[in-house]
RNA sequence: CGGGGCGUAGCUUAGCUUGGUAGAGCGCGUGGUUUGGGACCACGAGGUCGGAGGUUCAAAUCCUCUCGCCCCGACCA
C-alpha cells in the first residue's frame, strides 16, 4: 500500500519536472515556441494595425537598454545624435536608382492631407499634396539633402551623425520584432574625405557593433561582408554580423556600409578638397533595430521562456518575499527592501544593479513563474527561515528552474555582481558552443545538399546550420542554391587568413570560404 | 502577392458533417481554507460564435462575399 503511494508520487513527480512554461517546446514547433514566449515575457503583442506591434514595458525596456549602451559607445567613438523628418519627398528619394529599385516595393507613401467628410458622413482623405512624401523606410536621401547644405570644405569633415528613430517597411509578412512594418532603430550617417577614411568608418561600427552584442547581449556573431546580391541597395560594400539561433538559421544582428560616393552624388554632398578641387564626400550608413530583441529570444531563450543576458536585462535581480505566515510578513518584507537597498549600492557592468522587490499579492509558485518566464537573471528568495539564519535562496536562470543555491545575506551582497558576471558568461559560452557544434566545414557538393536537407520532409526536424563552403564567387551559383535548398551566403569573412580551394559546386578556384545557412 | 491552415469569453478550445439562438479548462472577481509555492473549496462576472449578405419558422452550424491571423514561398533589418 505504501509501495504503491510511493510510485504514484514518483510518477507525479516526473510528471510536473517535464511540465515546461512554454508549449510548444522548442523541438516541436520553433515559430510558435517563439510566438508564445514573447507572449509569456511581455515582450510585445500584436496590434490592430496589421504588420504593427506594441512593444509592452518588459520589451521596451530591453530597447532602452540596448539603446542606452549603444549610446555610449557611439558617443565614445565622436557621433553625436540628430533627428531627420519622418517624410521624405519623393523626388528626394528617387535620387538613387539602387536605392529606389531596392525600397519602392516596401514604401508607405503619403499623398494627401486633410480628412473630410463625404455626403455619408465618412471621413475620407481631402487634399492632394503637390508632391507625395515617403514614410522613410530608411534615411540617406533627407540626410543627404542636409549633409549637402553642411559640406563645403574639406574642414566641414568628417560629419558623424547617429539618429534614433522609427521606420516603415511595407513586409508582406510581418513577425514580431523579426520584421514588422515599422520598427524602431538607430542610423548612423557619416561623410568622410577620403574612401579610406569612410571605409575605415565602417569597419569600426562593425567592430563596434561586434563588441555590443557580445559583451551585452552574449551572442557570438560571424563578421564580414555580404555578396553583391545582399548588400544594402546603394551601398558599395556591406559588412555584416551574422548570429545562429537555435533553431540553426542565421539572423543579421546589424549591419554597416560603405557607400562610396553613390550618395554623395544623388545627394550633392560636394567639398572643396585640400587641392581646392570640388569633390564628393564619401558616406557611411549604419543601423541596429527592436529585431535585435527578436534574436535576443531566439538566442537563448528556453522551455520556460526568455533568458536574459544579465547586462540587457531590465531588471537584474527579483526579489521574492515568501510572506506565508502573517506573524512573520512585515519583517521578510523589510528584510528584502534592506537586501535591495544594499544590492543598489553595487555595481554590475558600470551600472548599478537592478533590483526589484516583487510585493504584490499574488501566489507565491505563480509569481516565481512569472519572472522565470521573463528571464530575469537572478531570483531571490526570503522567507522567514531565511531570516533566521540571515541567508537568502538564489536561482539563476541559466540553470534548471528548480535549483537553488542558499547563501549568507551578507555574502550574497558581495557577491551579486560576480554572479550576474558569470550567468552573463554562461549565456555567451553556450549559445557560441551551439554555434560551433552547428557550423560544418564543408568539402563536397553532396555533403552541402546533404547538410541542409531534412531527413523528414513532412515534418521538418531541426537540421543544418553554419556551412564554411568554397564558392566561385558568382552569383549564378548563388542564386541556384537559393531555389534548390533556400540557402544563402550571409557572410564572406574579410579575414586575415584566406584558404585558397576549389568552389564545390563548380570546381573552380577560390580564395576563401564563405558562410552559407538558412536565413531570416 | 501565390499555396495551405485557422477565426467560438483574456488564453486554449468542444459543438459544425446530421440547423433548434453556446459548454468546458485555465485565467479573472468575491468569500473562505491553505502556504518555501504554478494550492484547494464555494459562489460569480465575462460570448450579438471575425464581419456582411443569403437560404430557413429557426444559423456557431448550410451558401456567397469580405476582413484578419498563422505556416510555407517570393522580399527584407
Amino acid at each position: 500500500m505504501s509501495h504503491m503511494r510511493h510510485i504514484c508520487r514518483i510518477t507525479e513527480m516526473s510528471h510536473s519536472t517535464l511540465k515546461t512554461a512554454i508549449t510548444p517546446r522548442r523541438d516541436e514547433d520553433f515559430p510558435e515556441w517563439y510566438q508564445q514566449v514573447i507572449r509569456a515575457a511581455e515582450l510585445a503583442e500584436p496590434s490592430d494595425v496589421r504588420g504593427c506591434m506594441v512593444i509592452r514595458p518588459w520589451g521596451y525596456g530591453i530597447w532602452e537598454n540596448m539603446q542606452r549602451q549603444l549610446d555610449g559607445m557611439f558617443r565614445a567613438t565622436g557621433h553625436r545624435n540628430a533627428y531627420f523628418p519622418l517624410f521624405i519627398p519623393l523626388s528626394y528619394f528617387a535620387r538613387e536608382a539602387e536605392h529606389v529599385e531596392g525600397f519602392a516595393k516596401e514604401c508607405a507613401v503619403v499623398t494627401h492631407t486633410r480628412l473630410e467628410a463625404d455626403a455619408d458622413g465618412k471621413l475620407k482623405p481631402g487634399s492632394p499634396l503637390s508632391e507625395p512624401l515617403v514614410v522613410r523606410p530608411t534615411s540617406e536621401t533627407i540626410i543627404g539633402a542636409s549633409y549637402a547644405k553642411w559640406v563645403q570644405s574639406y574642414r566641414d569633415l568628417p560629419i558623424l551623425i547617429n539618429q534614433w528613430a522609427n521606420v516603415v517597411r511595407w513586409e508582406m509578412r510581418p513577425r514580431l520584432f523579426l520584421r514588422t512594418t515599422e520598427f524602431l532603430w538607430q542610423e548612423g550617417h557619416t561623410v568622410h574625405e577620403t574612401e579610406s577614411e569612410a571605409r575605415g568608418e565602417t569597419r569600426l561600427i562593425l567592430d563596434l557593433y561586434e563588441r555590443f552584442v557580445r559583451d551585452h547581449l552574449a551572442i557570438p556573431v560571424f563578421t564580414g561582408a555580404k555578396s553583391e546580391s545582399e548588400k544594402f541597395p546603394g551601398a558599395v560594400e556591406t559588412l555584416t554580423l551574422e548570429a545562429m539561433v537555435q533553431d540553426r538559421k542565421a539572423i543579421q544582428a546589424g549591419t554597416s556600409h560603405f557607400l562610396g560616393q553613390n550618395f554623395a552624388r544623388a545627394s550633392g554632398i560636394q567639398f572643396q578638397n585640400r587641392e581646392g578641387k570640388q569633390e564628393f564626400g564619401w558616406t557611411t550608413s549604419w543601423g541596429m533595430t527592436t529585431r535585435l530583441v527578436g534574436t535576443l529570444v531566439m538566442m537563448h531563450g528556453d522551455d520556460d521562456g526568455l533568458v536574459l543576458p544579465p547586462r540587457i536585462a531590465p531588471t537584474q535581480i527579483v526579489i521574492l518575499p515568501i510572506t506565508a505566515k502573517e506573524e512573520t510578513r512585515a519583517a521578510v518584507l523589510e528584510a528584502c527592501d534592506k537586501l535591495a537597498m544594499g544590492l543598489r549600492d553595487s555595481r554590475y557592468a558600470d551600472f548599478p544593479v537592478e533590483v526589484l522587490v516583487d510585493r504584490r499579492d499574488v501566489g507565491g509558485g505563480v509569481k516565481n513563474w512569472e519572472w522565470i518566464k521573463k528571464g530575469v537573471p537572478l531570483r531571490v528568495e526570503i522567507g522567514p527561515r531565511d531570516l533566521e539564519k540571515n541567508a537568502v535562496e538564489i536561482s539563476r536562470r541559466d540553470q534548471a528552474v528548480k535549483s537553488k543555491e542558499s547563501m549568507p545575506m551578507e555574502e550574497f551582497v558581495a557577491r551579486a555582481p560576480e554572479i550576474l558576471r558569470s550567468v552573463q558568461d554562461t549565456l555567451y559560452a553556450r549559445a557560441k558552443k551551439f554555434r560551433d557544434e552547428n557550423t560544418r566545414v564543408i568539402d563536397s557538393k553532396e555533403d552541402f545538399y546533404g547538410f541542409f536537407t531534412s531527413k523528414n520532409p513532412e515534418k521538418p526536424e531541426l537540421h543544418g546550420g553554419f556551412a564554411l563552403a568554397h564558392w566561385n564567387g558568382s552569383r549564378e551559383i548563388e542564386e541556384r542554391i537559393k531555389n534548390d535548398l533556400k540557402v544563402t551566403i550571409r557572410v564572406i569573412p574579410l579575414d586575415d587568413s584566406p584558404e585558397p580551394g576549389k568552389c564545390i559546386f563548380t570546381g573552380e578556384p577560390s580564395q576563401r570560404r564563405v558562410v552559407w545557412a538558412k536565413s531570416y
